[in-house]
DNA sequence: ATTAGCACTCTAACGAGTAGACTGCTAACA
DNA sequence: TGTTAGCAGTCTACTCGTTAGAGTGCTAAT
């Protein structure tokens, strides 16, 4: 079914504001800050109309209009002003990334507190799964005491290194036939494609199966430090979670690394991706996440989200997340031109 | 002034009531649960020198007493049973150290959760200060494409990674040359100790500078990754942080991990020591903080504190922290027998 | 020193009553 | 036919008075 003009004005207007003041609307209001030329009981016929229609809701019989779940998705679709940030607010997102980052975890960090300070919300990253990464190269540096480091070189630059304590001696001899032996399985590969040679189980390579073993333990085991939360007080500040018990769900919600994760995952394949009011599961209610898949340099690592309330500033947010990534990308490149 | 023995037992029961249950305690329940011998009236003549001594507070007149900051010091320095932990409880603990671990970060996140899980309070472990370890060597390690991992390995075993990006050409001799000379500069000394030999600034080895200067910006700015936190949601179990604005303001500060961290700087030298109801600060009532330095195989390698309500179990969470702590240590006394 | 008895105080809960915020409907109007 | 004014109806949120109950402090008796 169609909507017409007015309806589609009158929709914009509860959304826009219900996002701001998060107090239901009412024609009156409607009419004076958006349709001066209608009368209230015009604009209440067209309310009503909406809410037959599945987009306004009213919380009860005496109080205004605000969004239905609907009404979101549609907005999101068909209504938001896909506006560009201000250069001011671009220049301040690019004094976060100021002075030297040598790490991919600082820049996650950074990242993620960029993202939940310019909009307000709680924000997440999620880096890829070790499985999908590719191994460029692995170094072992030996420490003495037995202990020898692993140094592993991954596509999207990411650097992930892990002790070893080795039992058995370790001679120059060792290192360089053991890094050889272990760029020779690993090199040009992800950890998925992986596979221990027959030669390590009982023949002649037995000796580093213990190296082996370790390394890809070690790997497996990062998984759920990979995964960043900055702002996880924001969402307290909105009056959704005015209550203790759905406030110290979310809570509960982001001290779990791996529901977190997980709750990012159904994030679609290209660009920018919204899951509106994932209700039901498990009390999480009047709950969106933004996510959206992220590069460095055209290399995808990892998944960024914002949490926030139903009524989130949709349009804020897409337009932070785009920002940043083009930040992102673009000082990767010029970093690689170098 | 000198409490008598029943003072004593009533103040006990008091405390240790207002842990459990959170509401004040009137003189015919005390009679009822601890002196069956007394009458209520009796037990009321007491419960009013208490609080003339200022060991109890009454939050309004018909309502019962409840223990003063006072009581808590009184409380944790004569009254406390400190018993040990069963023997299940132990084993519990120790099953959350199962498995291989070879990373520093890996160790301490499993110690934080452990003792949020055993205490079911919020837990907090800051990491001592870079610039108090001693770095016992320094490797470089080329990873092509410009790229220099710097690793340092320190006293307490920490491996502190961060990689380098070069201008200039690395070659085989570069990266020996270098090597030696950062670790003629940095072994044996704590980050604090370290300056720039003079012949860095213009001498013959101001090539090497911008490495010095990397290696030295690179481990200062590790600092604030250094506060790993566990259970923040605990805290809004407590009747304490009904109030929302509490929690909100609990939860930010444990977003915010220097004030954490600071927080956490006030631990007394040796074993464990108590920070009880440090109000008016920014607005965190009614919470205390437990705080033990803590070590690895005799080395000291950071801060471990507990955050809850001001009536805080305190004997539980000294055993969990002490019984942890003799973990630790023991079960790397053993790996270092190996 | 202890206790029973009692008057006193304060909270928390309940219910009635009220103001006011909006709506939906109806009837008039362009 | 679309728009509007007017009005009755409904629901919330707030206030206020009342009351039950919890617990104390005091006094006088033991």
């Amino acid at each position: 079914m169609e909507i017409s003009e007015r309806k589609t004005k009158i929709l914009r207007a509860v959304v826009d504001e219900y996002v701001a003041g998060a107090h239901p609307l009412s024609s009156q209001e409607i009419r004076d800050k958006h349709l001066p030329d209608l009368s209230p009981a015009t604009v209440r016929s067209e309310l009503s109309a909406l809410e037959e229609m599945g987009y306004l809701v009213q919380p009860h019989t005496s109080a205004g209009r605000i969004p239905s779940t609907k009404a979101y998705k549609y907005y999101v679709d068909h209504l938001m002003t896909r506006r560009e940030l201000s250069i001011e607010d671009a220049e301040y997102i690019r004094g976060y990334f100021e002075g030297k980052i040598m790490q991919v975890e600082d820049l996650v960090r950074r990242t993620a507190k960029v993202v939940s300070d310019m909009t307000n919300y709680t924000s997440v990253i999620v880096l890829n799964d070790i499985e999908k990464v590719r191994i460029k190269q692995i170094k072992l540096v030996d420490l003495t005491d037995g202990e020898l480091l692993v140094v592993i070189v991954t596509d999207a630059g990411v650097i992930r290194d892990t002790t070893v304590n080795m039992d058995i001696d370790i001679g120059e001899g060792y290192i360089a036939t053991a890094t050889q032996l272990l760029n020779n399985i690993f090199t040009g590969h992800t950890l998925e494609e992986v596979e221990m040679p027959g030669s390590m189980i009982d023949g002649e390579l037995s000796s580093f199966r213990q190296l082996f073993d370790n390394v890809i333990d070690a790997l497996k085991r990062r998984t759920n430090s990979q995964v960043y939360l900055e702002g996880g007080s924001k969402i307290l500040d909105y009056p959704e979670y005015r209550d203790i018990d759905k406030a110290r769900n979310m809570i509960a919600t982001f001290d779990n690394r791996d529901e977190l994760a997980s709750a990012m995952s159904m994030a679609e394949d290209i660009g920018i991706s919204l899951k509106i009011d994932k209700d039901e599961r498990g009390g999480i209610e009047d709950c969106s996440v933004v996510t959206a898949r992220y590069s460095i340099g055209g290399k995808e690592i990892g998944k960024v989200g914002v949490i926030g309330p139903t009524r989130m500033n949709y349009d804020k947010v897409i337009s932070v997340l785009n920002c940043i990534n083009d930040i992102l990308n673009e000082g990767v490149e010029d970093e690689q031109k170098e």
